[in-house]
DNA sequence: AAGCCGGGGAA
DNA sequence: TTCCCAGGCTT
């Protein structure tokens, strides 16, 4: 079932995420599936305007999977240091493109590669291809537990049922306009007082009723 | 589910 | 220097 909340919500965020949506390279229309998915594998933990500035240098030096299997660790590491995780990051993408010539056509077999979780695998293909899968990340996450709280679960596959259900057919526009909605107005310290979720926000309603 | 890991950034 | 963090990995 999808409360009254949840559909203003979905409706409110699609419109905010029209005019909000932040531009970066990797959110170009017609990136490929490996464009998508090495910006995706570096925006772990790594911030988005770092990513921005190596982004290009990468997939010029590497422009497939062939061009990483067929340099060395070390000129990887230097082409990705300032990202931070260098070693941990070239290793795992000596691997992947040491087995595979081309990244496997879905969520699940990609998510087997090394250090490719649930989050970059679905943000791969829902980014590259409109798929409609849901994401889930701290900022995610920080989001539907304020907006609705109780309704939110604790378990992670029931947050994954939760977000499915709650995202729309156009599933690439909403996951962008979700992760970027918790950057720019539902941070750690949210902006509450420009946010259109006030009428029915229960972080909102709750901490406006205390002061 | 809980804790670990490697490492960046803030305190 | 310590603490916190955000994914993936391990158990």
């Amino acid at each position: 079932m999808t409360s009254k909340a949840e559909r203003r919500f979905r409706a409110n965020l699609l419109e905010w995420g029209e005019e909000n949506r932040r531009e970066y390279p990797w959110r170009e229309l017609n990136r490929t599936l490996y464009e998508v998915f090495v910006a995706e594998f570096f925006l772990t933990q790594t911030p988005a305007d770092n990513v921005a500035a190596v982004y290009p240098v990468f997939l010029e030096r590497f422009p497939t999977l062939d061009a990483i299997a067929e340099a060395s660790e070390d000129e990887l590491v230097e082409v990705i240091e300032p990202l931070g995780f260098q070693n941990m990051r070239a290793g795992a993408l000596k691997q992947i493109a040491s087995a595979h010539d081309r990244l496997p056509t879905g969520p699940e077999p990609l998510m087997e590669l090394p250090r490719v979780g649930r989050y970059v695998a679905n943000a791969t293909f829902c980014f590259a291809r409109g798929d409609r899968l849901p994401i889930l990340d701290r900022n995610v996450e920080r989001v539907y537990s304020r907006v609705f709280r109780d309704a939110w679960p604790e378990a992670e596959a029931d947050q994954l049922t939760f977000t499915q259900r709650l995202m729309p057919d156009k599933a690439r526009p909403y996951n962008l306009a979700l992760l970027d909605f918790g950057a720019l107005v539902c941070q750690t310290e949210p902006l509450c007082e420009q946010c259109f979720a006030n009428e029915y926000c229960v972080y909102y309603q709750e901490s406006t009723r205390r002061s």
